[in-house]
DNA sequence: GAGAACTCATGCATTTACGTATAGATAAGA
DNA sequence: TCTTATCTATACGTAAATGCATGAGTTCTC
């Protein structure tokens, strides 16, 4: 009875959740013959086939979808483990993790991990820009910033502060088409959109804005990219205050509207609570976004 | 955000369940100089001291303590994975293992393997001699022998048969000390001990034989040891009927008592009834030890 | 239907990790 | 006290696992 690879378990483990071998490669920092290699050795050496390799993709077999069960707790144990390992690291450097969304993560944490550096040289910040909520349990970052509150107990979250967002327009799209003022204004007027499924849609009509699908000039997921479109003069969107206060060429619209205000949170897990680093950069972070001084240029 | 290497962890379980890493080097088929890096490893890159090396001996400190919680969850996961793997295994041949305790295995296992392998050659059957019951959840054994019946509801068990054992001595220790056949007689005779806390004294006392610990000559935790120093005339033991008539130069002695009756359980686990080979063995063991034509020679 | 962009499997060179051997250190026993 | 039997940590040669490059196959698009 020789004792099984734990390894080649989590190549498994990441191959079917993944759904690919290239990508859990890439997820685990290793290379897709070598994940193809692993996979087969447990399929030999256990005598199971646990992948059906039909074209492209690899499908899960039934045994196959019983092993992961177990492989899926392996993976939970061991990030678990992690997580308490790192919270309870002695080294008083190291990375630290911040996930956030792409409009913070380029205009509002560069001054802030600028600062950070300049007072703990010895800690290096890795910002993760997501646009879905990163898991904090799977250790996709030590620190999250999030606009919604966080619901699971074991996490730790801190409201650090509301932010106002107004919408704005190109300064050249005002002169051309005029100022919109008023929410029914808004009616006859080019918006950029976030989604497709109307979500971002039923956000600006719950703002009070009289607004339908048709008036979507153009779509983009992500922040930088809508923000960027603005100033181009396609279309309006919101954006936080303190963002278009740094960004030339702009003009807020909608003047009448009240802002549409969402808040910070700093979140963290609650076993990381004891590392000396992230609780550094945790801190920094709440002190910077509490009074924002200072944005990016573009 | 390195993913970590599973292999060191498991390295630090049985590090940690051994309490030694030359232990673990044995159970895992590996060197002592291995696990010594992975440890290592484990220590370095996660910023932690798992293990506080005090002279010979590796204590685990308190954050070792934590992660060690962690990281038998996930030993515990691998165990499930390989029960179901196995149980799921397609393959007819393969090597299926069975504990036993020493005198089973010794002298009854040997010619119903050889019968089996007459049956199935394509079967390998590793047999494994334990004092402790094996544990069939930790895959230390595919089927396990048994004398008692197992309690956890995951186990299927077959109870075999109920084998005699009488009480023997040698020809020669009765030609010179006379033949004891009553219950009292015991009292002034020489008993081979099995164990020295009184669990083996309690056991011959409730059998109705008038012994203390003065009884016993010697001791010896191996029923084979115990049978040779027997037919050595060393002492006086009981053993199973059937290997005693195999036996030559040995002879009943307590004629007057009843036997000493105990039940032969087949044990495995559930998840490993879907095998085709373990089913095999199984049933071959079944067969063959409902009805024992065969004792190897000594 | 041809091409692009993926995917997975295999051959080959290299790096990594392993085992053997050894030294240092500790605990038990003569 | 000296011996013996452990255990752990390091040095070095080797074998195994990895990465790179490539080929074959599939899906989607134009």
């Amino acid at each position: 009875m020789q004792p099984l690879d734990w390894n080649q378990l989590r190549a498994f483990l990441e191959t079917a959740d993944t759904g690919s071998l290239s990508a859990a490669a890439r997820k685990l920092g290793l290379t897709q013959p070598t994940l193809s290699r692993q996979v087969a050795a447990i399929e030999q050496s256990m005598g199971v086939t646990l992948f059906e390799r039909v074209g492209k993709a690899m499908v899960l077999t039934s045994t196959g979808l019983d092993l992961l069960e177990h492989a899926r707790a392996m993976g939970s144990a061991a990030d678990a483990l992690s997580l308490v390992a790192t919270g309870r690291s002695q080294a008083v450097g190291g990375v630290v993790s911040v996930s956030a969304t792409d409009i913070l993560a380029s205009r509002i944490l560069p001054p802030l991990v600028r600062r950070l550096r300049e007072k703990a040289p010895g800690i290096a910040v890795e910002v993760i820009t997501t646009d879905s909520l990163s898991d904090l349990q799977r250790r996709e970052a030590d620190i999250a910033i999030r606009h919604v509150k966080p619901a699971q107990p074991d996490l730790i979250a801190r409201l650090v502060r509301d932010v106002d967002a107004y919408f704005y327009a190109s300064e050249a799209w005002v002169k051309a088409h005029g100022h919109p003022r008023t929410a029914t204004d808004a009616a006859s007027v080019p918006f950029i959109g976030s989604d497709r499924n109307g979500l971002y849609l039923g956000m600006l009509q719950h703002h009070g804005l009289r607004v339908t699908e048709t008036n979507f000039c153009c779509y983009a997921n992500h922040s930088v990219v809508q923000w960027s479109l603005v100033r181009d003069g396609v279309g309006i969107a919101p954006m936080m205050e303190e963002v278009a206060l740094a960004t030339p060429g702009v003009v807020r619209v909608f003047d009448d509207l009240p802002p549409v205000r969402f808040p910070i949170w700093l979140v963290s897990h609650r076993e990381l609570r004891t590392s000396r680093s992230i609780r550094v950069v945790f801190e920094a972070l709440a002190e910077g976004l509490a009074s924002i001084s200072d944005v990016s240029p573009d």
